[in-house]
DNA sequence: CTGTTCTCCTGTGGGC
DNA sequence: TGCCCACAGGAGAACA
């Protein structure tokens, strides 16, 4: 579910509560996430403070004093904020609570468990899970000559290339498909024969797509919901994902869809070229 | 090494 | 209404 703007969108709704406060209790209902949940995980967190909350690709690094919690989404993950008022009724999928001594209360729910929730020790980008990550894609890094130099060594198709962590975080399968339309290039380009005006494109493309995602609160296509609950506005603007025999919004030629990489992709054959 | 496919899991929507 | 199948926003692991 969640691609960048969504956990951009998640950290965002989260830290202004959380951000400053101690932890005074961990629950943890269901351990069995993508990787079990360290048991020592609450006696770990019972009285740390959070200091910031980051993001880093599609994880959130929440900074304590001896140490770093990493948590991803996955496919369903989802987190909100409850203040004390709330009911504290836990739902089916309500795996984990972290409670701050100021009441407020995050909660991680996860219907397909794919997601995780880790502990370490360790400076968080030294993380085995973290430290071969890309540039973020929209940091200064992250620019045309760079795409370039990685895309004459491969021989991959250019949607598979843009959606590896190794080459640029944050870029899932809804905007993978978006920023190819926006750049004008089609999903099955094999990487090496990328020109650097299709380079340029493509990067503007990426970061015009993220930026515009996150101001919109993300892309709710059934799930995902900012951690108030409400869903992100960004799907009523996509102009090929989840749009197939739908008319391209530049040129009315029906949006065509096939799989790639066992996932759905979706094009435009007269808006973007191999 | 590179590139492709499989896998984890639950929920949902479409076809019949 | 029910059953069955295909598929879903991620990404590590296993494979060729």
């Amino acid at each position: 579910m969640p691609e960048l703007p969504e956990v951009e969108t998640s950290r965002r709704g989260i830290a202004p509560f959380l951000v400053g406060h101690s932890i005074s209790e961990v629950i943890v209902r269901d351990h069995r996430l993508r990787w079990p949940v360290n048991p020592d995980l609450p006696a770990i967190l019972a009285q740390q403070p959070v200091h910031q909350i980051r993001r880093r690709a599609k994880y959130l690094l929440f900074d304590c004093n001896t140490g770093t919690l990493l948590l991803h989404l996955g496919m369903s993950g989802r987190l909100r904020v409850l203040d004390s008022h709330q009911p504290l009724y836990a739902d089916k999928h309500d795996h984990l609570d972290i409670v701050f001594d100021n009441g407020y209360r995050l909660r991680y729910t996860d219907p397909r468990r794919f997601g995780a929730v880790i502990w370490t020790y360790e400076p968080a980008e030294q993380h085995p899970l973290l430290s071969h990550l890309g540039p973020e894609p929209l940091e200064a890094d992250f620019d045309a000559d760079y795409l370039l130099e990685k895309a004459t060594k491969r021989q991959v198709a250019i949607k598979t290339f843009i959606m590896n962590a190794e080459i640029v975080v944050g870029v899932g399968n809804i905007y993978a498909s978006e920023a190819l339309f926006m750049a004008g290039i089609h999903p099955k380009m094999i990487t090496a024969t990328l020109k650097r005006i299709q380079a340029l494109k493509l990067v503007d493309a990426i970061q015009a797509v993220l930026g515009k995602a996150i101001a919109a609160g993300g892309t709710t296509l059934r799930d995902f919901r900012d951690s108030e609950g409400n869903p992100g506005y960004f799907a009523q603007e996509l102009k090929v994902y989840n749009r197939a025999g739908q008319g391209c919004r530049q040129c009315g030629h029906p949006i065509e869809l096939f799989r790639q990489a066992n996932r759905a992709s979706y094009f435009c054959p007269v808006c973007q070229r191999l």
